[in-house]
DNA sequence: GCCGCTGCGGAGAGCGCTCTCACTCTGTTA
DNA sequence: TAACAGAGTGAGAGCGCTCTCCGCAGCGGC
């Protein structure tokens, strides 16, 4: 009993692997015609389908992936791409990581329920520099995947394009830093940040800031336009704005630089969830009550939103139905004969908790 | 400019994927020649060798995984499972999921981190309910991955001894609950609990209280009698304790359990940062200062832990270095004729904070 | 009654690779 | 000089599958 079963169960399960000449051997039929059952494709008389099928269960017969995508040059497996993950590569002490941010293991584990009952499988990879991008994009060249879901983090990232020079289907997570012919799932976050105003100045806050994401990532600007814009149709003619980087600490920093050039300050915008808990602390910290003395209005509606003190009221943004459709675009981009690049845009509403 | 060239492109590159033989004919030496230089195995005449590297640096060329595998019976794939991160399979409202918790991020990412340089590839599944079960099992049985790496989140998991019962190599995070002949690495979880115990006691606390999880885990129930342990050989005869389940959530309602069953208690050690999250909450809703009036001890040293306030004093779990070690593990018994069955145990650390 | 059609099954090639086996060619030894 | 290692290379089988091509029925139309 302590001793390992493992070797010979090892060896049986790897002999007992029955190919699709056994099963025909069973069926008393030809290899091609068990295929044909298996894969549904072209008329079988109904009887021989019959007596496949119940070949199939006696053998327990499993098709051998391998062999199979050897001729079909297709994989069942897709990648499933975090880009810009940027963590210390020597794994030394890196406690923060891409999947500090929620935001990221929603997407993934969303990607991965979608494409499970699709028997298509994640290949799950980090690209973080100029040689990890490479084994990425060689990865996708010599078709080791039938395509690849992107998610990338920041603006001037050539990985994008570099996919799309492979050839292969591609979905990006939130349209790309530059125009380039690949498909994506993004949000609209203009009206996301709309919401967000329209609720800080229904609930009568007259000084308004933003703490917004990089400049140069399209839906952090796009987060602040939205959010300038609907204040300057409410008689708001500037709101001033410090970029964080989407961090818990560059939310504490952005804060603190914000309430620094404007004291007065009683209502923020924060581009999402973990800069807002971070800009809460600090204000905390100053003294300012939340939302008695500033209103504070979140972006994401990630798990952290109630996780901090007070709960945060915040723009939602359906995460995992982005990354449903995602996977869904690409399932169909692949076994579309002629790709169409195509983009799929979710709106935001706004969920109102203790903060605002 | 506007129109995608994917397709083009596409055609081009699988129409340009040479083969060994293309090779072979560059380099006008054998299939089997080439091959050999590939792998390296058994001698190759050096000219001939530099011959054949030419010839694959100009014709580009690439083993075509799916032909290799096929013979060798070896795929280049890892299957990363998580077992029990009980979502709401539909995704619908799915805020939760495995993710929230920053621990599987963090296990993830190590894991593909380190499997990176090896060229293994990660094939991220969850298990959920049977069905889901019996397609990780499926999968490895029939050879579509070369082994697991297994993170069970239950104790009756039936999960890690079906994965033993494949054959194929397995190595677990953390000591399975029911014995079963599988390798796997663990946190000494008692020796982290005793010096949350010391910390407290040393700091003065005189009323001590834990916040543990689900005692059907094993780390768990270490945790919790590692710190009755150490507090009995400092005369503290009984510490009460409730049960959480390593959520946010379950660290408010076991705080404020806690609390009220004793109210003079002035240090608690809770078995999670994102419980003692939670609690930190609770006791500060309850008036009390943390660490002044209660001093509060996590567990895992996760990025929470320094999106509390106060921050948290924590028992750091070297979470990175326990799954890089996991695939270090699997990989040699992938490689190995005779694979054994084997742990690593790795030592806590306290990283003192201000919570405690 | 013959032709062509359709509908279904089988034979067999071939996907790109590895690996065994046999062969050649050198250098060594009796 | 013959015999023999031993090292390096090539030929070819075969991994398990798909898919094209072909054959053989059965059937309606002229």
């Amino acid at each position: 009993m302590s001793k390992p079963p493992s070797k010979p169960s090892g060896s049986d399960a790897r002999r007992a692997a029955p190919t699709l000449e056994d099963v025909a051997k069973v069926a008393g039929v030809s290899r091609a015609t068990v295929s044909r059952v298996i894969n549904g494709k072209r008329k079988v008389a109904p009887a021989v389908q019959e007596v496949v099928l119940e070949a199939v269960a006696e053998t327990g017969y499993v098709p051998n992936r391998a062999a199979r995508s050897l001729v079909t040059r297709r994989t069942g497996t897709v990648a499933v791409v975090i880009s810009g993950a940027d963590a210390d590569p020597s794994g030394e002490l890196d406690l923060s990581g891409v999947f500090s941010d929620p935001f990221f293991g929603r997407v993934v584990g969303s990607l991965v329920r979608t494409l499970r009952p699709h028997d298509v499988h994640p290949v799950l990879m980090f690209a973080d520099d100029e040689q990890t991008r490479g084994q990425v994009v060689s990865y996708l060249r010599f078709g080791n995947a039938d395509g690849a879901l992107l998610v990338s983090t920041y603006a001037d990232d050539p990985l994008p394009e570099q996919i799309v020079g492979t050839g292969r289907p591609v979905v990006l997570f939130a349209r790309p830093g530059h125009p380039i012919p690949a498909s994506y799932v993004d949000l609209a976050n203009a009206d996301g940040a709309r919401l967000a105003a329209t609720h800080l100045l229904d609930r009568g806050c007259r000084t308004l800031g933003v703490i917004s994401g990089p400049l140069d990532v399209p839906s952090a600007r796009d987060r602040l336009e939205g959010f300038r814009d609907a204040a300057a149709r409410r008689g708001h003619a500037f709101v001033p704005s410090v970029a964080g980087s989407f961090t818990f600490e560059s939310g504490e920093a952005a804060m603190a630089e914000l309430l620094d050039a404007a004291p007065g300050l009683d209502g923020v915008f924060v581009s999402n969830d973990l800069m807002a808990q971070g800009a809460i602390h600090v204000l905390q910290e100053h003294g300012r009550r939340v939302p008695d003395d500033v209103a504070i209005v979140g972006f994401d509606d990630s798990p952290v939103a109630v996780q901090t003190r007070p709960r945060l009221t915040t723009v939602r943004q359906p995460v995992e139905q982005m990354a449903q459709e995602m996977a869904r675009m690409l399932l169909d981009q692949i076994d579309a004969d002629e790709p169409a690049v195509r983009s799929s845009i979710f709106e935001p509403t706004l969920v109102v908790r203790d903060s605002a």
